[in-house]
DNA sequence: GGCTGATAAGTGTAACCTACATCTATTATG
DNA sequence: CATAATAGATGTAGGTTACACTTATCAGCC
């Protein structure tokens, strides 16, 4: 039975607004959850660099985001022992250096492969979204994207 | 106390894999959940169409999708209801065709303005995307990257 | 020794989202 | 009446996010 157009229900709620960038722009948040895309960054950033702790891939990981979000550092770290079960990085403790024992990540083989297929993947995302936008832009008229 | 790097934890278990999609190349189910901007295509395809029904939108949607994922009609009809609760398309019900009663949305200002919202951040993210597609294709070797 | 701050890793959890299966109803066709 | 196409909607297990919080080590300072 089709209930009335009026009747709503509560099945799926209201997205929250966003209570942490300001609104000083649209930002990930207020259009629903975009904070992801940890995952093949912190591969990247393995391989740059050789290998690398997870403390160290926070402060650079912002650089390279995917997304206009901020870093979720408990993210990361269960994103990279997440990478460990999966067998795309492996890990050793370094305490050569002062301050707490750092868990060093470097990429192994199957890494190096998943990083490949997470590309080819964001490419084609990459392309599907510029077209998107080129669609929509034209259809919501660029003037009026221009002024704001 | 930190734990031995042997010792993994089940807090984070492993993502499946792809079961869908049989594997001829990489999908975003492999890569973890990729399945979402449903939202922003289905208000573009409202402004281009004037107004539509899910059943209606669920046929053209695939063509316009951001990700090489399918489209869930579930899914579609839930955001649907949700852009209704937050006030960016109206609804009414069409009984002039023969069948079942069909919900015809369309847009309203404030989904117009969302729409544009959304645009601005799928801008920034392709851009994102494609930066990072390039800096983790000239790591990897473009060589590569082509061979497969 | 005790205190503070930086570094480093990790855990807890409410709220949310996804994917898939399933259900109800209407109309046309045989 | 059975079947299929159309159309909308719901149920839910399991996974993810964002944020708050905890544990631990070490250096510098008093």
């Amino acid at each position: 039975m089709q209930t009335e157009p009026e009747g709503i229900g509560t099945y799926h709620r209201l997205r929250g607004q966003c209570r942490r960038h300001g609104g000083d722009r649209p930002c990930t948040c207020a259009m629903g959850n975009l904070y992801r895309f940890i995952e093949p960054v912190a591969l990247y950033l393995l391989l740059a660099k050789g290998s690398a702790h997870g403390y160290e891939l926070a402060a650079v990981l912002q650089d390279h985001q995917l997304t206009d979000a901020e870093v979720d550092r408990g993210g990361l770290y269960r994103t990279l022992r997440s990478l460990e079960q999966m067998g795309h990085v492996g890990s050793q403790w370094d305490v050569s250096g002062g301050g707490p024992a750092r868990r060093v990540y470097s990429l192994t083989p199957s890494g190096v492969a998943h990083l490949r297929e997470w590309t080819e993947v964001l490419a084609r995302m990459s392309e599907q979204l510029s077209a998107f936008v080129r669609d929509a832009s034209g259809e919501l008229g660029e003037a009026g994207l221009r002024n704001g």
